[in-house]
DNA sequence: TCGCATTGCTAATCCGATTTAGCAAACCGA
DNA sequence: TCGGTTTGCTAAATCGGATTAGCAATGCGA
């Protein structure tokens, strides 16, 4: 059926030269190692006329590298925001000619291990960790056998690995600066976390903690006071109306920055539940730049997560920590024995999406 | 740093015997070929001390085989859609051992050949050409050179290419079973498509022209008459907000039938404009199950994309055609001489999902 | 004309498994 | 006791390249 594939071998003959030879001028050394002109045009002229590729498979195994990067996440499926980040990968790792396998592990741990496996057993040149909402993970032991990055995650336990993570605190601080650009000072409510330091939901959740910093301090350098804060259990539509409705109970606010598109979801229902219209009662600003934000009535401005780009970002990162493995952690100097590298920790910015759900405060 | 892998020779070594021995008893054939009890035991053994694993890379270089499949793809980003039918198949490969090389189009072809080529020099063992949108597409020749299966796609030209598919037309009728089993019989439109058989959106959407025809097919047999159609140009919800608009202004439907979500959702917002409730006033069936469906108030009920299933189908039927490969056509019998065989097109059943929208028939 | 570089290419080995061919020892019947 | 099986294992070739070591031919100075 399929005609055998052609081989160095094949280009070999037919150029009059042995397969060294071939190779030689194929892989870009012929120059140096004083390959004749002459023979080096055969070469060239063989493979193009086979239409020559060698074979990874068979480099893989004597070089040991498989232009393959693997790419395991907890889930992929949940929303595009895993697509957009392994499309961000993808490009980045096709640009410079690497494929990806990708793994989903659904939280199971054996099964992490078994994927991790498998993709070391096809001598995968680095590996991704991937996870869909930011948290803290714990690195599995079959890691360190090839370099490897972390994405959206942070270690659980002190590790070597380099991270790559949305920078939630500048985000925070650019949801504020919108309202404050927009001359809102007064009524400004916070819903899903806040209003004080400590007021993030359970489960430990970075984006909380991190929103909240950048938020209260932004604010509070503009002299700006919170009105209010609720934490919501679970960041779901139904807990954005339900504390959205408790606090209009209590409160007229002038502007809300729900800590995810889904909570503010969940607020324009209460809003207008009052009767109240974004943005010409209250203004809305969130984050995530989830799917429904453009789909919302009107539509939610938003500090988006860069999916795309911090999967991008994490090749780019992996790239740089493969390029390393040759000079060992010896030369890193101040590393002293036994004391385990700290990882770096790269953030990606989160843009702003302004749209129709933030409006000038009214005097 | 990483202690160099474990390899087939080590473990022979710690059990005393040849590599040729490890290797047939790790691979289950010891006991045909006479490897005796304590052999094998001491090979086990040592094995397992080592935790050995055996080398891909270099099974798929004498072997042929890498225990792998490509899975191309004109775009994955685009909704979850794709996610879904990425993590479908992704899980089928993984049951038998398989990983999956994911690679992205976005519809060009220069690329397409590209990432086909960079599979087959990875000598994977089989393909799965996918489009986000079920519809025709060109087989590039490059395919060929391994099984391959054509998802969510029909080859334009004649080709052996199996292909995998949602059933449409049954999903048509069920979306209309839908609103017979309701007592509809009175004031049923359609959106995005139709009244007659002919009327569908330029560009020959598949989904447009099988849909329709389950429609017709069962509100024909039950002797129901279609009260109007509307082709929208392009399934958005802008279209499907004009379509309907210009619907209400001529007639007081009773039952919609949206040919997918987003035009739906547009359909939401011009009855509501009208002062009509969903589904008291007008009930609301629809196709694809997009994630906005669960959003929208009320539920929207639809007929689903399996697209997980898709995957896993696709993945089936690879597998079917990878083990059909040694026993060439041939043997298929009636094939003749230069004829093209024709590719089996299975289709995947479309779920209704039973949600809000569709209320019974008020007489 | 000899010795030594330099030039230009090739033979041989290796990567880590699978697979074919074959060998030595034990066994068996005549 | 000898030839032929059977048993139980191993040497060697192979997959398709990269790489190391080395070889023949030519040039050049002394």
């Amino acid at each position: 059926m399929s005609p055998r594939r052609v081989t160095l071998a094949d280009v070999a003959k037919i150029a009059g030269v042995s397969p060294t030879t071939a190779s030689l001028v194929l892989s870009g050394r012929g120059r140096e190692l004083r390959i004749s002109q002459d023979v080096e045009q055969r070469v060239l002229k063989a493979a193009a006329e086979l239409q020559y590729r060698p074979n990874i498979v068979s480099v893989g195994l004597r070089t040991g590298t498989t232009r393959t990067i693997g790419f395991v996440s907890d889930t992929i499926a949940t929303s595009r925001l895993a697509g957009d980040m392994i499309k961000g990968a993808l490009e980045a790792a096709r640009e410079r000619g690497f494929m990806l396998f990708i793994g989903e592990t659904e939280g199971d741990p054996e099964l992490e291990r078994l994927l991790l496996q498998a993709m070391h057993d096809r001598q995968v040149d680095g590996l991704i960790l991937a996870a869909m909402y930011t948290r803290t993970i714990r690195v599995p032991k079959v890691m360190g056998a090839a370099p490897a990055v972390l994405l959206n995650a942070l270690p659980k336990q002190r590790s070597p690995l380099p991270s790559v993570l949305p920078d939630e605190v500048e985000a925070g601080r650019r949801a504020a600066r919108v309202l404050l650009d927009a001359g809102h000072r007064e009524g400004i409510h916070l819903v899903g976390a806040g209003p004080g330091r400590r007021d993030v939901p359970p489960g430990g959740s970075v984006a909380a903690v991190e929103r909240l910093i950048g938020i209260r301090e932004v604010l509070g350098e503009a002299g700006v006071k919170v009105a209010g804060g609720h934490v919501c259990a679970d960041w779901q539509p139904e807990y954005g109306l339900a504390a959205t409705r408790a606090l209009l109970e209590g409160a007229r606010p002038r502007a809300l920055i729900c800590f995810n598109d889904r909570i503010a979801l969940g607020a324009y229902q209460a809003l207008d539940d009052f009767g109240l219209k974004v943005p010409g009662d209250v203004s809305v600003v969130s984050f995530d730049d989830h799917p429904i934000a453009a789909w919302m009535r009107p539509k939610l401005t938003t500090v988006a997560l860069p999916h795309y780009e911090l999967g991008r970002k994490a090749v780019d990162v992996l790239f740089a920590e493969m390029g390393r493995d040759g000079d060992d952690a010896v030369q890193e100097g101040a590393v002293r024995e036994g004391e385990v590298r700290e990882g770096e920790v790269h953030r990606v910015p989160m843009p702003v999406r302004l749209r129709e759900s933030v409006a000038a405060a009214t005097p």
